[in-house]
DNA sequence: TATGAATGAGGGTTCATTCAT
DNA sequence: CATGAATGAACCCTCATTCAT
């Protein structure tokens, strides 16, 4: 039916805009310090209408942070599988494609460290699989790596563990980085040490 | 006077009291969730003294996380200097003195991650001014060992960010951690992993 | 449009009522000493909704004198115009109005006198500011009084002072005039002996 | 016992201080908003003392207008009896006398109207009678006045009523009778009109 | 659906007062 | 007498949430 899809696709709208000023929102000031009128006031809607879309305020900050981690789980994948065949080739790109997720959404980041204990443990798992998920995929070519010989064998989730770590360090302590590096330099200064400890 | 210093001793014990409440429960239910009364309750005295010692929460929140940084500066020069003067058993020792401290503080250190934005622009310069303090002795070991040519030269910034950055690690994501390694497993994985890629 | 109107009309409703509320509590027990819940419940709503409509505590106290003070500025003139115009008539006519509002609103002048000075300087200048506003009136009567040789020539603004206070203190020192005197003669003992000081 | 001497005017000594702390305190912050700690640290001894030398700080306050009160009753009668037998010079003489202790004594007159409510029911009747006491003087000398001829009969506690709200007028409206009086000539002026209205 | 007025529990903070020393 | 650390009741204010329109 055109009308039942038109009006999905209102609700589908009004969910974006709401998320899209919650992110800004909550990362400038922190979930707490933000309201639910500023959200509504940002998104340029009411505050009843939060809570028709969204059942509370903690649902709220969980879509948020899905909807950042989503964008990990939508691009890494495919900009991995446009770099070819050399594991190091698509280690390299997954890794920037990484750190340029998280450098375009700095504070998203941020607010998934500061805020993910904020959640009923329901979100907290929901979050940490999806953490998880986000992996994967760097996690698969250090295996295709390992396997053809092209990196030693090590703990492949240490490895990951460490490329997370790395990647989110970026935003983390950008106050400090960003007097040396741009995103480009440091994903490639963090590859070239990973490099020299993991290739034979 | 014996009198003076008694009373010194008896309001450092308070504050240390009031701190260790504090770490707990801000902790346990973050910082914003946490009320003053829970942790006046908790440390077992009145919410007005909190008030005397700290002038208020966010002051409070700043004198924890000073406190739990505190201990780092103490303890990682000792362990350092206690290591003798081969480079590789001085960075082994200083790490693994750094992981020990975040092991035995976990909570704080999680605490440090989450609410650390939280703290108004001084608060944060001070945090900051500590953290660098913090990871010197370090550095200054990744130093020593580049001019003796027991490491490679590389960025030694970028190689102490990592060294924290997978401490800190272990508190993080402790609950997927724990299940291959205890802390000394982990220290040491991780010093395998980052001596393969500064030793000549 | 009618529901703009009618949604107007219950917010002015609505104000009128805390107010008249706060006017009550803050006379009977000061303003510090009354709380704003007492307000909400006088005025048989929350809380929440005093803050709504006024910023907060101190901005309810300014309203409430400003609202004081404009019965004045609305009654003064009224009587004044209908009382014809013989200068000693319209003398009459403004004085005995403005003892008359001050006898209807006897808490609300105490009100003005006790609390005047909590306000912060820029409340204070805006009641100084309605304060000569009020008297405006009385200062013309004095005035077209003296250019028609109703009255000698006296300082007319020490008259009005004088009308005033004396109107003020009515409600100021009612326990104790209450004994001998009525509204109404109050304010005919009061202008007979004006009158012999300034009538030629 | 000159020893029990030595501290009872150690005791008067004291009770000076705090009182003198307090004036000056609650005329410059108001009466709620000074705390006792700040009483005591201005008088430069400990809060426990405070309530050693008055039980409470409402009966500091008491303590506080009664003292300036006194004041009133100590001087008003010697300047007139040093001002001869002449009724008006007498009247003169009080009323100045008046008017110079509220000068000197500005914001502690306002003191009185701000905070005369605060006090309960005991203590306000305690103030209203040495109100009374204080205007005795100036009462006499009009009668005094209206039994030798110097001035006409008219209602005594009106006139007095008139003395007293005008002379208190030059505190409460100091902000805009200095733009036009000194002290002097602000009694004087009152003088004159009131003399115009009572002198045969 | 959408609004926003209304609610009220709960939090941070203050400060008069006490009492062990 | 004198101190000041300690108490805790109480206040102002915020803000997530609801619901009549």
């Amino acid at each position: 039916m055109a009308t039942a899809t038109a009006r999905q696709q209102r609700t589908q709208r009004r969910r974006a805009e709401i998320i899209s000023a919650a992110i800004e929102l909550f990362q400038e000031r922190g979930f707490h310090a933000a309201t639910t009128h500023q959200v509504a006031e940002r998104a340029g809607l009411s505050v009843g209408l939060i809570y028709q879309y969204f059942g509370n305020k903690e649902d709220l900050l969980r879509a948020v942070i899905v909807d950042i981690l989503g964008e990990f789980r939508d691009r890494i994948p495919v900009e991995i599988a446009a770099s070819g065949a050399d594991p190091v080739a698509r280690l390299r790109a997954g890794y920037r494609a990484y750190v340029a997720v998280i450098d375009e959404n700095r504070d998203g980041t941020l607010l998934t460290y500061r805020e993910g204990l904020t959640l009923a443990p329901d979100g907290r798992e929901e979050i940490k699989k999806l953490e998880i998920e986000t992996a994967a995929p760097l996690r698969d070519v250090i295996l295709e790596g390992m396997a053809s010989g092209a990196f030693v064998d090590v703990d492949v989730d240490l490895v990951v563990h460490n490329l997370i770590l790395s990647a989110h360090g970026w935003a983390l302590k950008h106050w400090r980085l960003a007097k040396s590096y741009d995103v480009s330099s440091y994903a490639d200064a963090q590859l070239d040490l990973l490099l020299r400890a993991i290739r034979p």
